[in-house]
DNA sequence: AAAACTATGTTAGATTATCTTACATATAGT
DNA sequence: ACTATATGTAAGATAATCTAACATAGTTTT
């Protein structure tokens, strides 16, 4: 796990943001949830906080499903990705993430606004890049 | 305007993960608000969201303060970037400006504390004087 | 066709997060 | 010494979110 994917994994955004930016209803974000789809942090007071992470997957469900996919399949596929990501990050990459991993709080923002500016394209390829706005 | 001033501006963050990404009280946060330094967005129901760019201004309010300014220097540096900004986006080299912007943006920074700190010390009068480590 | 399942809507009651307003207070400036 | 600045804190109100339960249109399965 290197720098950056903690960063994309930070909760930050609360469930109504998440609504506005995803375009799904509380109760689908709950019900995905609630199917292991995604496993957003909680506040002390049990508010769900979602991280960028969150949102590209909660997108990627969308377009599947939109596409005729169903959530036992979503699964599948997100583990496929998963594994593959496992794969990626284990391999050689050790250098490049333990310079990822230095990151300054003080960077930590611009890596925020960058992250918000290329939210979008899934990394392994398809490309549908939401509109975050 | 390209579409990555749209995204600084978007309100997306409660006053509570600010809290937690500035290191700022909400009574702080408000009593900026208050002052003028920073607008932030509202839901609906009146709740504060803010943008990266707030964050980023909060960000620079606290690094200000903690250097000896008060909220009323710190409205003039706010004041003076913000016509530095409208300067370079109104001279229609858009493209080259706007890399230029962003050198300077970092610059200014660091020029600004150097010069206040400076300053600091010539009229030295607070019991908190400025760390020089 | 009936039964079961999936994905979502809706409602209700409870709780958290945030809001405004007001008063308190320690430092700093005059 | 007095005033202004910047922040803390408390109270009461309300918005946003939570869980749990029941409803339902489609879709599979039997």
């Amino acid at each position: 796990m290197g720098g950056s994917q903690i960063r994309r994994n930070m909760p930050l955004f609360s469930i109504g943001i998440v609504m506005q930016l995803t375009d799904l209803t509380a109760r689908q974000i709950r019900y995905y949830e609630e199917h292991g789809l995604i496993s957003p942090a909680r506040t002390e007071g049990n508010k769900r906080l979602f991280s960028l992470n969150d949102i590209d997957k909660l997108l990627e469900v969308k377009d599947l499903i939109d596409q005729g996919v169903n959530l036992a399949g979503i699964k599948q596929i997100f583990n496929v990705k998963q594994q593959q990501d496992d794969v990626l990050t284990d391999e050689d990459n050790q250098e490049a993430e333990k310079v990822r991993k230095d990151l300054s709080d003080a960077e930590l923002r611009k890596l925020l606004r960058k992250e918000l500016l290329r939210a979008g394209r899934f990394n392994r390829g398809h490309g549908n890049p939401p509109r975050l706005q």
